[in-house]
DNA sequence: AACGACGCTGTGAGGGCGCTGAGGACGACG
DNA sequence: CGTCGTCCTCAGCGCCCTCACAGCGTCGTT
């Protein structure tokens, strides 16, 4: 467990705390040390301090993102604006706490995060030069954007999150189209036409009596 | 997305802005039709309640992963003691909202949930140097993609998963073929004849009389 | 060696599957 | 009320897959 703080006291309560749980504890009190310690350390998960000398809380997971590492992040903030959570976590961030916090729930939380293991998903999706941003709701291909309506956008979302596998007309009805209308599999293949205008023919393979399958 | 919440008003706002979002959303009003919506209905993630009647979040959460559905739940609750957040949470919940909630931050709880996914990574089919992914309908022989028709593809899947041992072409016929037509045992020839000149004739062999087996 | 049963394959018909352009339904907006 | 954007159905078309057929090769038995 790395817990990442600059205020001495909270980061050895904390330490002390969870060593008390029996996890093995290592504390960084600056940014840059932190995200050393993230990078080489093979830690189960992070508690992460948004303000923080040299590099935020913010940015920290930003990069470690970015790097393709990805361990749980607690993050935790003195800020409780819901657009400081929101922004905190649309970086990267699983879980979001504000100071003060209960130590029964910071423990309850971390213990939910490290059932969950190590996540799998960038915040933004990219195959190829293709990246779709979810909480932007925007797409790029080789940085130009894309105008997607909003269809399309859940359409491509749903494939982009399964690069390579084959995904069929049905499961795609089911999750992207509303299970209550029942809509006939040729819209599927309609979109797919209107996708594939915009994004490229190349990228969005037919397999024939299967489904469809983004191209990696 | 399955939204399991009993209060008409929050339910059906909920509903329009994840709607609004590009999720396709199913609402459920009782607890025991949350659990048997959950339990068949393929959802990406579960915005839970906590009160609801018949059966409570808790324990509806507790039941779904005692039998090992590992969808994400975010759970709601008006109670934001910290013991209600902690037993939710340990009862198999990933994330905990109180209400009133922001709905930014609704949004940001839900996409970080839905990045880290579900961690299932399906097998893949391995004899010799010919491998099959049954996910990305794909095969590969040494590393080289080999081309598959679906019925191709279908009946070797079925090989590979009883590499040596002899099928006969009945069985073929029944698991590889609809059942409902009936197909002539020559159609099943005809099939082995395409893959031994897609993955190589000695590769699949011949038992006179009593079907096809795979060389291991 | 001869014979019959079984298996292989080239050919071609048919039909299922997926793609596309056209256009209707619906709602948002001026 | 007209216009625009989006969603989705419909119908036509083209291609590839599927499979029956028939002739030939191969194997095992007598």
């Amino acid at each position: 467990m790395l817990v990442v703080e600059d205020e001495s006291r909270l980061a050895s309560a904390l330490q002390r705390g969870l060593q008390a749980e029996g996890f093995a504890v290592d504390v960084a009190t600056t940014g840059p040390a932190g995200l050393d310690a993230a990078r080489h350390g093979g830690y189960d998960a992070m508690i992460l301090d948004v303000m923080l000398p040299g590099l935020s809380g913010y940015e920290l997971v930003r990069r470690l993102r970015a790097e393709e590492r990805w361990l749980p992040v607690l993050m935790l903030s003195a800020k409780d604006g819901e657009y400081d959570q929101a922004d905190g976590l649309d970086c990267g961030a699983d879980d979001y706490l504000t100071k003060p916090f209960s130590y029964v729930v910071l423990l309850a939380r971390l213990r939910a995060l490290l059932r969950r293991g190590a996540p799998e998903r960038p915040t933004v999706l990219a195959v190829g030069d293709l990246r779709l941003d979810p909480a932007r709701r925007r797409v790029t291909l080789a940085d130009a954007e894309v105008a997607l309506t909003s269809r399309e956008f859940a359409l491509l979302d749903y494939l982009m999150r399964r690069p390579g596998e084959v995904v069929s007309k049905t499961e795609l009805l089911d999750h992207v189209w509303d299970a209550s209308v029942d809509t006939a599999p040729n819209a599927v293949e309609v979109y797919v036409g209107y996708l594939r205008r915009k994004i490229g023919r190349e990228r969005l393979e037919t397999v024939r009596g299967a489904g469809y399958r983004l191209a990696t």
